[in-house]
DNA sequence: TATTATACATAAGAAATTTATGTATATATT
DNA sequence: AATATATACATAAATTTCTTATGTATAATA
């Protein structure tokens, strides 16, 4: 783990955005949906996924229910109203990261 | 400053990439450079960019001359043969995550 | 029955910034 | 002439965000 390159910062957006698409998810799910979706490009750690989730229900961004399945715990976390207009400021910050950098490392083949 | 978005991570290859299309290139030059290319989306402050290029000139990336310009001092740097490999891994990686996040935000090309 | 997968968690340390501050010269503005 | 802005470097404290390591426990698989 911790082999590919996830540029700091990155991670909040992710799991906004998933859950924006998701609705309603666990921590162990965001890992694998992460590592499904990107084909194993990005690996998602425990130690960076569990505290940053706290941080965005700490912040207010996600409310989160607990289940018991089976025996064991899951904790389901969802989108807050104002989580929900965060995750639309963090996609288009995001987007705008992306040209920047496209057009900054690729001037070629920039899409705009 | 410090406004922006400007993953962490990111700079180190900002820093490369121009080193590699402008051959020789000074601090200050650097930060304007960055402003006039991205329309002022991304500003590098000096906190951030002369630890960097301290950092790249100690790991071998990076060779320095001391230049005088009336009288005052610049320090232009310029890729090392080992910083030309390494501008081409980390463009790569650039690309690889550019890619990968295109994939995971943009609604357009979402895989889900 | 031993290993892997599922599912949470935290803590120490590292890396890369931000923010603040400092020094000094050159140029432009009032 | 005085003041502000631009040029050009630098560092240090604090903060953010991650990696790496470790811990607990249940469920499924080889």
């Amino acid at each position: 783990m911790g082999n590919q390159k996830l540029y700091k910062g990155s991670l909040q957006t992710i799991i906004l955005k998933l859950l924006e698409t998701n609705d309603k998810m666990y921590g162990y799910e965001i890992t694998q949906k992460v590592k499904e979706l990107t084909k194993g490009e990005l690996k998602i750690t425990e130690g960076a996924l569990y505290p940053a989730l706290h941080k965005l229900e700490a912040d207010g961004l996600l409310d989160v229910e607990v289940a018991k399945v089976g025996n064991r715990l899951r904790k389901y976390y969802k989108l807050t109203e104002s989580g929900t207009k965060e995750t639309a400021n963090k996609l288009e910050e995001m987007q705008e990261f992306l040209k920047t950098m496209q057009h900054l490392v690729n001037p070629k083949f920039s899409l705009e």
